[in-house]
DNA sequence: ATAATTGCAAACTGTTTGCAGCACG
DNA sequence: CGTGCTGCAAACAGTTTGCAATTAT
């Protein structure tokens, strides 16, 4: 059985999905990996939205000494593999955030708090391919972000 | 009469909207202005995509003094009433375009040589509302971007 | 005059790079 | 023990800021 709205299922892969991807581009299991994995796990796996400084001085409470470098390294792997989502806001911030599911997704953002839930909103093949003919494109990818204030921030 | 595709019509505007945004925001009429203005409106009218830094190099041709901070304290003003898009690639870089029109609009942009094009397509307002009823957010904006090659870039 | 606006230079944020040394396998 | 990976520090890109000088009104 399920919760509340849609969103539920492919939850519990969080971290098979951030530990296989590690395992894919690593061919060492290093300390720092290990220690980046289990963060971003458990960051995951609460939905919360961070930034790199974020994860980086999350990750020095336990080992003060891991390296920016390090940590941007993991980071822009996870995000090429679609492990890890980059969330642009209108302001040219952005920020980062486990994919709660392996499959393609978008994103509603709170522009307040910066919560970012994820949608299985899509737009249909149809409409991209139209697109596609009409402009002389060969479209292969696409991003729909919703911007707006969530349930906690309407009020404040 | 008109061109090759769809996107025609509002065109001939670029350079009223402009001009009546830096009216707006501004109280004086300066020689950097004139120059911004200038600049962008020959650059809408091209439809090129531009960075900042491409803003600024083609300024300091006229006028090798007018200062950086000037023009992105213009091009932010910009931005905000919507007569600049800010176009954000998924590698993290970002580039600029002068709105083509004045109503709602999304991009198709191409990965290889950030060529963006205009699109007239948009969700429909219930797909909008029914995102907002089902996660409890107020929506008050959206941007989607397609992503893939043109028809230049798609045969090298 | 006088307040808005500018140009400059310095500060800053976020990210990347080069490289010597460490540690995983 | 070899080399993939790390940490450091310095470099870097893009943008913002503080402020004295300038200029439109």
């Amino acid at each position: 059985m399920a919760g509340k709205s849609g969103k539920v299922g492919c939850q519990m892969d969080v971290e098979k999905r951030v530990t296989t991807a590690f395992e894919e581009f690593s061919e060492r299991s290093t300390q720092p990996r290990q220690d980046i994995a289990r963060s971003l796990i458990r960051l995951g796996k609460s939905g919360a939205v961070f930034s790199a400084e974020d994860l980086i001085k999350r990750l020095h409470r336990s080992n003060p000494h891991i390296g920016r470098a390090t940590v941007y390294r993991s980071m822009e792997k996870l995000v090429h593999m679609k492990v890890l989502d980059r969330i642009d806001f209108v302001d040219g911030t952005h920020f980062f955030r486990l994919c709660g599911s392996d499959s393609h997704h978008h994103h509603l953002a709170c522009t307040k708090c910066h919560r970012v839930v994820e949608l299985d909103f899509c737009l249909e093949d149809e409409q991209i391919a139209a697109i596609e003919r009409q402009q002389g494109f060969s479209i292969q990818d696409h991003a729909i972000t919703f911007f707006g204030l969530c349930r906690d921030c309407r009020g404040g």
